[in-house]
DNA sequence: CTTTGGGCCTGGACGC
DNA sequence: TGCGTCCAGGCCCAAA
């Protein structure tokens, strides 16, 4: 579910909340999600002060004082709900792990399709080097993404430009819906090659890139289904798409004649995902 | 090496 | 109401 903004958001959550804080201990109820929880878990987390926190991508990272990093990434239905004096309720079906924090305050992740992940770094490891972000490409919102990058990127790819955006490694924490939406205000085509996108078109891909995400955060993400801010508030970017999950409707400046019904928003499938786009203004 | 397709899960929407 | 089918925002890995 939750792209870049929305993780950000989340973040900032778990930032206001939980920085500086002692966790007193965790509670972990199965022995995964998509992958393995790490090794004695509860043991590595209980009794730390959380020092701070930064997003990478898609991924939470949470600084502890042991110099350990608890690493969490959402999937596609994960949750972080922050609960003051929430201690002693019952933990519902999909709340996979709960940390205590010694002010009375719990910590639920809950993922009803648990695609989220959890790692762990060591004290002395190298979170670069990690799994998770070795092989990955600029985040979009730092000074390491340009138009110039973007192409180089994309000078080598047969892909289609969609895919190409949608591969954490060409630049990192997109998903399906600022994809669809960053191509529509660039006026791309979404099948179009990769190896063929100007520099001029790169440069105007990576501005609306950037501004998308910019929007999307000052907005608090976008809610479709299971997204939540980690005080339950909603998001409500969903309000702004001009594309995604639109098809047969008007774009937002259309001057079709929508009573033509070859006109509107369309959706093809590419590389088995949906995309959302106008033929009118995406040759 | 790059690219594609299937698999992982559950819940909600839809059609009959 | 109940059942079956399809679909979903992501990522990984095997296969081509």
């Amino acid at each position: 579910m939750p792209e870049l903004p929305e993780v950000e958001t989340v973040m900032r959550g778990m930032e206001r909340a939980l920085t500086g804080k002692v966790i007193q201990g965790a509670l972990q109820r199965r022995p995964d999600l998509r992958v393995s929880f790490p090794e004695r878990l509860v043991e590595r987390l209980s009794g730390q002060t959380i020092t701070h926190f930064k997003r990478r991508a898609k991924y939470i990272l949470m600084s502890l004082s042991s110099g350990e990093t608890f690493i969490l990434h959402l999937g596609m239905s994960g949750r972080v709900m922050i609960i003051p004096d929430g201690q002693g309720v019952a933990p519902e079906k999909h709340d996979h792990l709960v940390i205590d924090m010694v002010n009375g305050v719990r910590v639920i992740y809950r993922d009803p399709r648990r695609f989220g992940m959890v790692y762990m770094t060591g004290v002395n490891d190298d979170i670069a080097a990690h799994q998770a972000f070795a092989k990955m490409g600029p985040e979009p919102l730092g000074n390491e993404f340009s138009g110039e990058i973007l192409q180089a990127r994309l000078k080598n790819k047969k892909t289609i430009i969609k895919s190409a955006l949608l591969d954490q490694r060409v630049v990192a924490g997109l998903g399906n819906i600022y994809v669809c939406e960053a191509l529509y205000r660039t006026g791309i085509n979404p099948r179009t090659a990769s190896n063929t996108i100007s520099a001029a078109k790169c440069n105007d891909l990576v501005r609306h890139i950037r501004d998308i995400l910019n929007e999307a955060i000052k907005s608090g993400g976008s809610t479709l289904k299971d997204y939540r801010h980690t005080d339950d508030g909603l998001g409500y970017f969903q309000h702004q798409f001009a594309v995604y999950d639109r098809e047969g409707l008007a774009c937002p400046d259309c001057d079709c004649d929508m009573m033509d019904a070859r006109n509107g928003i369309k959706r093809i499938v590419q590389a088995g995902r949906s995309s959302f786009y106008c033929p009118a203004k995406q040759k």
